[in-house]
DNA sequence: CGTGCTTTTGAAAATCATCAAGTATAGTGG
DNA sequence: CCACTATACTTGATGATTTTCAAAAGCACG
């Protein structure tokens, strides 16, 4: 389980005019429901923070004093056993809101798998934006809504798929997490190219796995003609159909 | 997998007085977010619904029209493979509000493992109601939240702990959840008795497991003294502390 | 007191995990 | 710029937990 050496978390006291004015993750996030006119309420109680690659941002079980939204980069949510097993729930992108909980401590950790940018909240003055625009609490309740259909979907591939289907399904859910989101895309003709930013580690622990299996089925997709492996951190899909005929079982 | 002669759903213009009024599951459902004096607003819209055994209520995949909370009985939700691999992601009991979906169709099944009655609200006139009394969209919001926590909590328990931790970390939140939950509960002085209304079938979808790896592992646990089962839908904990140890690895 | 279902129990098989090297890849410092 | 080291990834052999297949035992209901 990957473990850097724990640089400081560096703040900025970053407010040089609005920072949410020109927020690029903004369009993809829940502040997006907030009028324009509005947004200084939010950005007054937003702190800009960079995230060092192999940072714990978030420790599972601390006292849940912020919320967060990424700005860019990669993160990957997990919870712990006590003998060290891990299960990633989710990685977070660009317009991914973190720290929805009811109870007072966070019920997950969050590891930067790549540098990241992130806004933070504080929890108890949000609370005050919230009350004051309903929209946004409205907005949160979708997210919350398609966080728990995603995360249904998961129990699925958890509960019940093959090594095989797991790792088509997650090859299927990037390329349409990287047409539906961030990056205007680059053009993909057929063959898009997914990044895979986390380790072969990340996603066995993503997909319930080890990372020899992930490895094997990876080497043996390529044998098939389904995808091409360039490096390690990407992978070219070759047969879309094929793979998310694959993900549900139909081989 | 449980499929029963399919009995027509019994609908009743319930609308004695104010069927609200006098509901036993308002305690402990997102109704309570309302004002006793603006109830009639919701009970107007509520239609009470009895749903026999067996009977699939939600339709994965059908046009999401209604939203549900449950009055009494228990539903068990789930996700189908299409070669009809189930995956049971939760069970619903009094209070549980269901229908939560940003999308126009709903992303899983419900069935009742026993009978039920549950209140049927028209999503686009609920809408209404929401809109009117914000304080009912943050309690939706913390119970999703909340589904959130425990859907997370069920992806570590399936893709990380072996059918051992899974049947024992089964056994212990049914025993916290009748604690927390609905009928004031029997008096259980150190041997608390769990009630099982689902099936060992709908247990091992639940779990990620074939009924055969979950009667095995209750046979052993009754064989180590851990458990009593004087019937196949109950079960007496006799050495929860063990147990819960047991959920989380540390034998 | 059958009849049909669920549950339990047993034996064999299989998928995936574990153990163990060996091979890339990337970052570091000479 | 190129070895050198650390880490990540791949590949192979073996093993174990869980599944699959099969059948008997319980239970509920007519």
């Amino acid at each position: 389980m990957a473990q850097l050496r724990t640089r400081p978390m560096v703040v900025e006291a970053s407010r040089p005019m609005d920072p949410c004015a020109g927020c690029e993750a903004r369009p993809f996030s829940v502040c997006n429901a907030i009028d324009i006119a509005d947004m200084d309420r939010l950005s007054a109680l937003a702190v800009t923070i960079s995230v060092d690659a192999g940072r714990t941002f978030i420790e599972e079980g601390d006292v849940a004093e912020f919320f967060f939204n990424v700005t860019s980069g990669t993160a990957k949510l997990f919870k712990l056993l006590p003998d060290g097993r891990r299960q990633i729930t989710g990685f977070a992108s660009m317009g991914t809101f973190l720290g929805l909980a009811v109870s007072s401590t966070y019920a997950f950790g969050a590891e930067a798998v790549e540098p990241m940018r992130i806004c933070r909240f504080s929890r108890t003055r949000l609370r005050g934006v919230l009350d004051a625009f309903p929209a946004m609490e409205k907005r949160l309740l979708e997210v919350a809504s398609n966080e728990l259909v995603a995360a249904q979907e998961q129990m699925l591939l958890l509960g019940r798929k093959t090594a095989r289907e797991r790792l088509a399904s997650f090859l299927v859910s990037r390329v349409t997490a990287q047409i539906a989101a961030p990056i205007p895309a680059m053009p993909h003709q057929g063959t898009p190219r997914v990044a895979l930013p986390m380790t072969r580690s990340d996603i066995a622990d993503y997909l319930g796995l080890t990372i020899e299996t992930v490895s094997r089925t990876l080497t043996r997709f390529k044998g098939e003609r389904l995808i091409d492996i360039p490096n390690a951190s990407a992978i070219v899909i070759r047969d879309l159909a094929l793979l998310a005929s694959l993900s549900t079982g139909l081989r």
